[in-house]
DNA sequence: TTGAAAGCGCTAACAG
DNA sequence: CTGTTAGCGCTTTCAA
């Protein structure tokens, strides 16, 4: 009994080498599996981690899926995946779920950051946030600031004087800091008027809405930031709906580098978020031994392709 | 000891609703979670379904995720998510992973079936294929026949006469059932020459490129079945490189029915597969107390969008 | 170097 | 109706 447990894991004890090589052919002859669970009540971790996104249909959260089962598997850990469906509730109900499982650890994109972060205090459970965090946990983030005014600046640098944005919702942390760095680009740079702003939802369709009603004023944007790769899909749709080519009538710049941008047509000139990056500090964070408290806030790139217009002549910008 | 447990599972044995009320107490003041590990190892299961696809970040794959986690959630089970990256020793390894975390049951896209399948019954593990399949275990598909021969026809029914395809690998089941639709419907309806046809990954990039070699051609065709919405993608870059007008000059139709297919610009008409209900299914058949095995196939619908050509005049296609 | 035994947190049979 | 007890399959002391 416990000398099969010295072989299949290599201690803690030493096995003479005969023993050693009775068990292995005898574990070959029945078939014989060690059970994970017994294991795990015995050993207290369950070599799982969990993950939650709002939807992981959504081509963003997809990719962080891959990246973070990938690098979980590499680590000897087995993924729990679930839609939080962007609702707190659900988010917490799955989270306690989850608890049960007693799970190791939970990489979380959270609706409810404060409350999740202190049901899995009390459970003794690490946790790392992505995007929206409390203040004393863990948490993993992009520059989205940065990465706006990047984007921004971009279309300026084209010539366009009239530069609108889609946004994501309104109260939205990750939301704010991408308009936020819109905002700031385009005032820095001296722009005479305010440019045009609609609050939508992380969605193709919140991109399609947005796109139409921005579109649709009388002195239409000549480009248009939008919060989200979803999001400028929607708003290609819209531009197509209209009539208006892009980028030659309507230049895009959006934010998320997903697989869909540069598939699109044109292709998405776009603030790329460092997914592998994300997912490997995240496991890295619930498996390291000694983890300490981590505040990341990734760099992002911007991604030059067609939806700028960058076959159109090209204009410096004005210094920031 | 006891009588919690039979409060918090309502049984097997009555409690008095006096001690019953004492207990709850307790719980919410200590805060006690029942043990799911701990559980697991007495009653045998973990309420925990493993699922494994190829990629996670293929968004037909997404979407048939999600539903299978929705379903797994209506029915109180969990879901862990493995990524094959369709290759057969992936996929068999974190097979043996889920069997040592002695999952209850598992939905496969399997690379490599007949081994798959040996290792799932040598321990007991209930087990549905999607797409390939051995023949004697619970499998779930779609008419990929038939679905193909609606596409085409459509087609046809355009009067487009050189209708090419964009097919999957080689020896792939699915992939050939799909051409073999394709085939069908265009000798059935005597047509004149042979179809071009290319062999392709179900990839965007495998849409690229075989859409590129198709319209390299002298005699371009004028209208092009791709086999899945990802090479369709792809193909619609192709098409824009080369300059064509798509559905003007080139009409499209692919098979999948995932959402990316209504936002692309045009949009897809596409062989829609049920996803919800493969995904209920699936998760019936692997919880379901009494199931005997499943053979299902699945009726496919038409979706009709603009890449077809639907906006310009319509001609009834001659019976088959 | 090996074997015996305790116990992880729970469920279910078995007494009371 | 409630309390006691025997495991579930494993890891890890503790003895031999």
């Amino acid at each position: 009994m416990a000398v099969v447990s010295y072989v299949v894991n290599g201690g803690p004890r030493p096995v003479a080498e005969g023993t050693r090589q009775r068990v292995l052919a005898a574990i070959e002859q029945t078939g014989y599996r060690p059970d994970g669970v017994a294991r795990a009540l015995v050993g207290g971790s369950t070599m799982t981690l969990g993950l939650i996104v709002p939807d992981i249909a959504n081509e963003f959260f997809a990719e962080l899926a891959r990246a973070v089962e990938h690098a979980a598997r590499a680590a000897g850990r087995t993924v729990l995946l679930a839609n939080s469906e962007g609702d707190a509730q659900t988010e917490l109900a799955l989270l306690e779920t989850f608890l049960e499982r007693r799970i190791d650890g939970v990489v979380i994109i959270s609706q409810a950051p404060i409350t999740a972060a202190r049901m899995l205090e009390r459970a003794g459970t690490r946790r790392v946030f992505l995007g929206a965090a409390p203040p004393d946990d863990s948490s993993i983030g992009v520059d989205n600031f940065g990465g706006a005014v990047a984007a921004t600046m971009h279309l300026v640098g084209h010539g366009y004087e009239r530069i609108a944005m889609i946004g994501g919702p309104d109260l939205d942390e990750v939301a704010d800091a991408r308009r936020d760095g819109w905002q700031h680009a385009l005032t820095s740079l001296g722009a005479a008027e305010e440019g045009a702003f609609v609050h939508q939802p992380f969605t193709v369709d919140g991109g399609y809405v947005g796109g139409l009603e921005l579109l649709a004023g009388d002195t239409r944007p000549q480009a248009i930031f939008a919060a989200s790769d979803r999001q400028a899909i929607g708003l290609l749709r819209a531009a197509a709906d209209e009539g208006i080519s892009v980028p030659d009538e309507l230049a895009i710049a959006t934010f998320d580098g997903s697989a869909a941008s540069a598939y699109a047509v044109p292709s998405l000139t776009t603030v790329q978020q460092p997914i592998t990056q994300m997912a490997d500090l995240a496991v890295r964070q619930l498996t390291a031994h000694d983890a300490p408290p981590l505040h990341a806030v990734l760099e992002v790139g911007l991604v030059i392709r067609r939806s700028c217009g960058c076959s159109r002549p090209w204009l410096e910008p004005r210094r920031l």
